[in-house]
RNA sequence: GGGAGCGUGGUGGAACAGGUAGACACAUUGGACUUAAAAUCCAAUGGCUUAAACGGCCGUGCGGGUUCGAGUCCCGCCGCUCCCA
């Protein structure tokens, strides 16, 4: 018999595909719609294992759907700004642009050749000009209703490379690239408004039932919506070292230190004050204390992270100013300048309770201040309560705190706020981890801010018939820092309102600028307004989203707020992008080293004959190290366009849907896509065999007694099963159960061809439900068994209800819970008859022996437990 | 440090809602076919015990608990992963 030419018929079969349009969506307010989406991809230059991953299982959801009759949106575009383009344009001398187009070219054949079912004529790139002019309409829509602003904010600048670094660029910091010691500078920034949704965000999360749990709670945390109080607190320098520069430094305070706090309910417990040493009062008393200065500076050169802040050692200094503490008379609270306060957070001040804040404990060990303790444990003895090393952090019962004494936490901290706002010394008060998003980077290779400064005008709107503010394509790379602020004249414009000169904004937006509304935009790719409202508010939301996990925060919290941005200027009316989210897992592989230590790739490695692993040049010893994610680094990487030259796109897609369910890493095996390969070929062959044997399709079926019609239950419970496994996203699962069928059908392949219907009904059940998995072999089975029609264009086959119950069950049956045998009844037998049927068991009369038979538990259809 | 999750054969993983643990694969071993190999087909495959078993005992990270019955629920440990980073 001859083999499966996979390489042959998966090209054919694309090609059908395409000419017919198959998967050329249009829309229908009629139909139901279903949008699935994959997350698109970086045109690096080639697709990894990871993408592949990625639109496998958006592929299989697509195909799922469009069978079970949704109009199905499924396209395919490239988020094409970024920076690797301006690396390689550095290292190997082309324009970005040229680079990015080769890429796409590259990329979108490697996909084609994996056979989604992509409609691929809504394709663009965030590049294109007619999409990032939409963008730059948005922008100027956003910063005329108040959601775009710009500021003077900080930014790490590489003096070397002189450009500004991501965070993710600074390395030990030094610039990844030059090395240079990365300075603070400040620049004018652009920052779009997500803060003033930071509630709709937490409260939108709430909706989004098909979202995983651990996405919503990083996106809730990093929100990190706190309520607390805001207090002032009076200053005065502490007797006797009241300084000249501290008193003229206490009168710009006259009116007190703003301090914040989400526990209000222990300030009487407070020992102390803490600044940011960014704070204004700290500047300002700096200017008269050398020593204090250095502090600062210190301060300031150490990493500010909450991790590091978290570790790092508690270090203050004593400014010899004091606060009033607002509820005690008399009682003066030393104020610190100290490394551990965030300047970003509330206002930059605390007090410190020792007794129940871990920072704070620490603080106060190491600078002697006092530790009272003002919480206890509502079963502890209050007089005895005292706080060592650790910071009592639960909830209980107020103690040394006056007029709150016996209330709880929460009762104290809404006494304290009800009578600091009443003497209006405090104001309760909501912040957020959650800062404004800052959208400038001082790069080349993005979307150009369209906006002028003018020195009489100030900032000044490129007017909309002047958009898109296009790149130009004269640049080099020679030189360092940005090409656009280099550029000859590209900056030097006339002011629009005064015909002054102007020069153009140089930034460019964040890339996350982009694909923060293109899944939008696939719903009318070529309108010439940025959306067809029909079309959007026909698709939108996207039903399901699929993507990397790292992803769980960051471009998914922007899509969120974009939506609810865009729906505030009146594009669309939607407020949450995506409906269901689906997260995969990373792409694993083992890792190699050779005798000296040194990385290798997959391919430079061999198995023996005894199973050891081996350079496979010279065959001498091979370490090898744990899975981990494919990366460059560690040379773990597999090829996948190779795979697909060499065994096809769809095993490589049985492959990836097998084993693990999707959320969970994959391990990759050279072993795995064989034993894919090989199902693909047994299928194939199955069919071919049974092809003499089988009645012409569509013959009608007949009734073929007892073996025929558990062959027939066997398929229709297959069916129910990988239907809700698909529903479920479990495709391992689903093709486990396929693969149980086709066990079942093999079986009776050879035989003398009874129950052809019946066998034919099986087959093309099987070939019907891996079409979304394996489509390729799918339509190549399909029309060898007689169809002229194609199974893309099949409806997904519905399992009959009367078929999935047996009328025979097998129940097992227990002796205090240990398995000692199975019974087969009739579905449905009469309590007393599973009891005695049980209890006949000889095996059951044998643990049963000598002992009386207290209780039988009957679970109808399952299990019999006898209790002796 | 805080948060989330996970621990099942040699391996990846099944086990819906507490009811026959190990489906489906991979790997391994034995056999058939073949001059031979590949491919394919058949069989075995959690551990211990046993000559062998349609026998017995043990078994889902560890210790306890709830229940007629626990991989699944509860409490306490141990280990790993991810996120904040």
């Amino acid at each position: 018999m001859s083999r499966y030419n996979v390489k042959e018929a998966e090209a054919r079969w694309q090609t059908v595909w395409e000419e017919r349009g198959c998967f050329k969506v249009i829309d229908d307010p009629a139909r139901p719609k279903y949008y699935v989406l994959e997350m698109f991809p970086y045109p690096s230059g080639r697709i990894h294992v990871g993408h592949v991953r990625n639109y496998t299982l958006g592929d299989v959801v697509a195909r799922y759907k469009r069978a079970q009759g949704f109009n199905v949106l499924h396209p395919m575009g490239w988020d094409a700004f970024g920076l690797p383009a301006e690396n390689a344009a550095i290292e190997n001398k082309v324009h970005p642009a040229i680079w990015t187009r080769e890429n796409i070219a590259r990329m979108a054949a490697q996909l084609r050749s994996m056979g989604l079912s992509y409609d691929w004529s809504r394709e663009f790139a965030t590049c294109d000009p007619d999409y990032y002019r939409h963008e730059q309409k948005m922008f100027l829509d956003f910063i005329e209703s108040g959601l775009a602003y710009r500021q003077e904010s900080w930014v790490n600048w590489d003096p070397v490379d002189m450009t500004v670094l991501a965070n993710e660029q600074v390395i030990d910091g030094r610039g990844w690239r030059s090395g240079a010691p990365v300075e603070k500078r400040k620049l004018p920034q652009w920052f779009l408004r997500i803060t003033d949704f930071a509630d709709e965000l937490i409260d939108g999360l709430k909706t989004l039932e098909r979202w995983p749990q651990r996405v919503r709670v990083m996106q809730e945390n990093w929100i990190g919506r706190s309520e607390g109080l805001s207090m002032v607190f009076t200053l005065k320098a502490a007797d006797g070292v009241a300084k000249a520069g501290a008193a003229r430094a206490l009168e710009r305070f006259a009116r007190g230190l703003e301090i914040f706090t989400t526990r209000a309910d222990t300030i009487f417990g407070a020992s102390f004050c803490a600044l940011s040493a960014n704070h204004p009062l700290a500047d300002a008393l700096a200017a008269g204390n050398a020593a204090l200065a250095d502090f600062i500076g210190e301060c300031n050169r150490m990493v500010t992270s909450e991790e590091a802040l978290e570790t790092a050692e508690k270090k203050g200094f004593d400014t010899g100013v004091v606060a009033l503490h607002p509820f005690i008379e008399g009682r003066e609270l030393p104020v610190y300048i100290a490394n551990f306060v965030l300047m970003e957070y509330g206002s930059g001040a605390i007090y410190g309770c020792p007794a129940h804040d871990q920072r704070d404990l620490d603080f106060a060990r190491q600078y002697g201040l006092p530790v009272v303790p003002v919480v206890a444990p509502a079963d502890a003895d209050a007089a005895r309560f005292v706080i060592d090393d650790e910071a009592y952090l639960g909830d209980g019962v107020l103690i040394n705190s006056d007029f709150l004494d016996g209330l709880d936490v929460a009762a104290a901290k809404d006494e304290i706020a009800r009578r600091a706002e009443a003497a209006g010394t405090g104001q309760r008060k909501v912040i957020y981890r959650l800062r404004d998003w800052g959208v400038s980077r001082q790069r080349y290779w993005g979307c150009p801010i369209p906006v002028i400064n003018c020195d009489a005008c100030g900032i000044v709107p490129v007017p909309e018939e002047d958009l898109p503010v296009t790149l130009p394509d004269d640049v080099n790379f020679e030189e360092p820092g940005n090409p656009l602020d280099r550029h000859p004249h590209w900056k030097h414009v006339e002011c629009p309102k005064c015909g002054g000169p102007g020069l153009r904004e140089t930034d460019t937006f964040d890339t996350f600028f982009e694909s923060s509304w293109y899944f939008a935009r696939f719903c009318s790719p070529k309108a010439e307004a940025p959306f067809d409202r029909r079309a959007v508010d026909y698709w939108l939301p996207v039903d399901q989203y699929i993507g990397g996990i790292e992803h769980a925060v960051l471009h998914l919290l922007y899509s969120r707020f974009f939506t609810r941005a865009l729906g505030r200027n009146s594009y669309l009316d939607v407020d949450e992008p995506f409906a269901g989210l689906l997260t995969q897992g990373m792409v694993c592989h083992e890792t190699y080293r050779d005798q000296r230590g040194g990385r290798l790739f997959p391919d430079e490695v061999r198995r023996t004959a005894d199973g050891k692993t081996v350079l496979a040049t010279d065959g001498s010893p091979v370490t090898v190290g744990r899975s981990v994610k494919m990366s460059k680094s560690y040379k773990n990487i597999v090829d996948p366009t190779g795979i697909i030259e060499a065994y096809g796109a769809d095993t490589i897609r049985l492959f990836i849907l097998s084993d693990s369910p999707p959320e969970r890493d994959l391990d990759w095996t050279d072993s795995g896509i064989d034993g894919a390969s090989r199902y693909i070929q047994r299928l194939w062959r199955l069919v071919h065999e049974a092809l003499p044997s089988l009645p012409p399709p569509g013959a009608p079926a007949v009734e073929g007694g007892a073996d025929a019609s558990e062959i027939r239950r066997a398929i229709h419970k297959t069916i129910a099963a990988v239907t809700d496994d698909l529903e479920k996203f479990h495709f391992n699962r689903a093709i486990a159960r396929v693969r149980e069928l086709t066990n079942v059908l093999g079986e009776l392949a050879g035989g003398n061809g009874e129950h052809g219907e019946t066998r034919r009904d099986g087959l093309e059940t099987v070939v019907r439900l891996i079409a979304p998995m394996m489509p390729h072999l799918a339509e190549e089975l399909w029309r060898a068994l007689g169809h002229e029609t194609l199974v893309v264009d099949m409806p997904w086959p519905e399992a009959d209800e009367a078929l999935l119950v047996d009328e025979k069950v097998t129940m097992a049956v227990q002796v205090n819970g240990k398995l000692r045998g199975t019974i087969e009844l009739p579905r449905d037998a009469a309590r007393e008859e599973v009891e005695a049927a049980a209890l006949a068991l000889p095996k059951v009369a044998a643990a049963t022996a000598g002992k009386e038979v207290r209780k039988v538990i009957v679970v109808p259809n399952r299990i019999v437990n006898v209790v002796a």
